[in-house]
DNA sequence: ATGTCGATTTGCT
DNA sequence: GCAAATCGACATA
């Protein structure tokens, strides 16, 4: 099953993060490669990131905590939501411009029954891995790897060939970000359309 | 120093 | 449908 190739750094040296985030989806996130690891297919991406855009964590600025969002493309930026959610980002763009894709749904491809295991629910039940704070907990994806390198860390994300059409690709407004005035509208949240592990709309 | 709110999920009503 | 859980960033003083 090694006809995935690990994604070159140049698939996310791009300045725009929308780009990157269509193009994230069909792509696999494997964790801890070898010894009892997982994978699974990303359904549900969003960008962030720009001078324009109030719902970025860079946009005041840089933080300790968005520090990851300057560095370089290809790297994770993994944050603590609510004081309890890791919420996992692949950064794009060139260097210390702040960009990033939030991976917010993932279907399970291998170590579905350790994914389980991890969130407590069934491996048949789509909770499992729909939604940003849950597919961290599942993929056993944590707060150290923050910064780490996805071509060559403990989390890489690959390409086997699978390739979701502009017609399968669903485009809506981002979630949870009604605070950031006109950046709210931006639709720059993409999904695999009718596919059950992307999280489910709360609004 | 203190208070508010967030790129959310869950369980209880 | 609502609120709790819980911590860092930011605004206000």
């Amino acid at each position: 099953m090694s006809l995935a190739k690990i994604l070159p750094r140049s698939f996310y040296e791009r300045e725009n993060p929308v780009e990157v985030a269509i193009d994230l989806l069909g792509k696999i996130v494997r964790v801890d490669q070898g010894r009892g690891g997982c994978a699974a297919r990303i359904v549900e991406a969003e960008a962030y990131g720009g001078l324009k855009d109030r719902a970025s964590h860079a946009w005041r600025g840089r933080t300790p905590r968005n520090e990851s969002m300057f560095g370089r493309p290809g790297t994770a930026y993994i944050y603590l939501c609510y004081g309890i959610h890791r919420m996992f980002n692949v950064v794009t763009a060139p260097k210390d411009v702040p960009a990033a894709v939030l991976i917010r749904g993932v279907e399970p491809i291998e170590g579905r029954a350790l994914m389980a295991r991890r969130r407590k629910w069934p491996p048949s039940d789509f909770r499992l891995t729909a939604g940003p704070g849950v597919l961290t907990v599942a993929l056993g994806i944590r707060m150290e790897w923050d910064r780490t390198d996805l071509v060559c860390g403990p989390i890489r994300i690959e390409d086997d060939g699978v390739r979701i059409s502009s017609a399968q690709t669903q485009r809506r407004p981002r979630v949870g970000v009604n605070y950031a005035g006109p950046a709210a509208e931006f639709r720059w949240r993409f999904s695999v359309r009718g596919n059950p592990w992307v999280s489910r709309s709360r609004s």
